[in-house]
DNA sequence: GTCTATATAAAGATAGAC
DNA sequence: GTCTATCTTTATATAGAC
């Protein structure tokens, strides 16, 4: 089955943009390994970098969530959908070297000081991650406040664990997250 | 009392870093801000632009690991000197809208993935940071492993919750991490 | 140690034929 | 919808006078 320029665009620059951030891919390295010209890329996007930079943080966003979602579902509680979660990113790094989410933390970084909608696009991710957490803490029995500030740790938690792996080139601290942040997990 | 060159670029280079990134801010714009020529840029910098980046990871690095090391000397426990630690962070990026520590962040997502100097300049800061809060902690009476695997999870969450905060322009994240990082700082 | 002037490459973007 | 050719601006870096 053919993939449509506009998706094959999308994909490819997605991972680009993974391997070596926005600024450090050129339209023309995109357009190369696409096989496309220039004027068939602006085609698909009339405003340039900038409005595919926004298309594909939109479709990792959706697959970041849906994977999230995937694994709220199958476990009954937060600390084991947790758990396993971060465990997969933990596989994840040591097959691949790098890890689909990181590539917000890395492009809000970059960009989020020089556009704003990129900023409120990555703002947007967070808030869906931390209200999937926020649902299945209220579910095993924490209070809405208490839900609302430990998703946020979770959030938090787990995006500086996968600096550090990335930082350190090792997988060692999303292993320990995975069994310090249990400790936040448990209602008291 | 006259600032030397080298400094000088240093100090104005480290806040356009910060304010837009690395590759965001051009030579051209530093040596303006700097009212110098590239001649004299270059006579202090021969290996250009990465080696002042270099240069002001490891001058940022200092600053912060002076302020973390100030905190941890002037109260009694670890959590106490945390909480501290992060009311100073709160208030820095109320009053600058920014926070030092997370231009390494920021630096280390855009520039890790392309150059191994800036990774390791970037991976050391991780770590003194880390053994800094460590040796708190074993003071405080936690094993050596347990004090090893806190103090990480300390790092992830403060620089997890900086990202927070920047991204969604509000310093709640941070605020909340301070009254829940010492759940786990706390001796069981 | 600082300057001006220049080199060279690459960036993002556009025009207009097909 | 895709192409080639071109434009404009900017990037980092260098040469050589003072």
């Amino acid at each position: 089955m053919e993939q449509d320029t506009k998706s094959l665009i999308i994909d490819i620059a997605t991972s680009l943009f993974q391997l070596k951030g926005y600024m450090g891919v050129g339209l023309t390295e995109i357009i190369k390994t696409c096989n496309i010209s220039k004027g068939s890329f602006y085609h698909h996007f009339p405003n340039g970098k900038e409005e595919l930079l926004i298309a594909c943080l939109q479709s990792i966003s959706d697959a970041i969530t849906g994977d999230i979602k995937d694994f709220f579902e199958r476990y009954p509680t937060a600390e084991e959908a947790t758990k396993k979660m971060i465990e997969k990113l933990v596989d994840n790094f040591e097959r691949e070297g790098t890890i689909a989410a990181y590539t917000f933390t890395s492009i809000v970084s970059e960009m989020g000081a020089l556009s704003e909608s990129v900023r409120n696009t990555c703002s947007a991710l967070y808030i869906r991650m931390q209200e999937i957490y926020s649902a299945k803490l209220e579910a095993d029995g924490f209070s809405k406040e208490a839900a609302a500030s430990t998703a946020l740790m979770m959030t938090a938690t787990i995006e500086g664990g996968i600096i550090l792996c990335l930082t350190q080139k090792v997988s060692d601290p999303l292993k320990i997250m995975s069994h310090e942040l249990p400790k936040l997990l448990k209602k008291i």
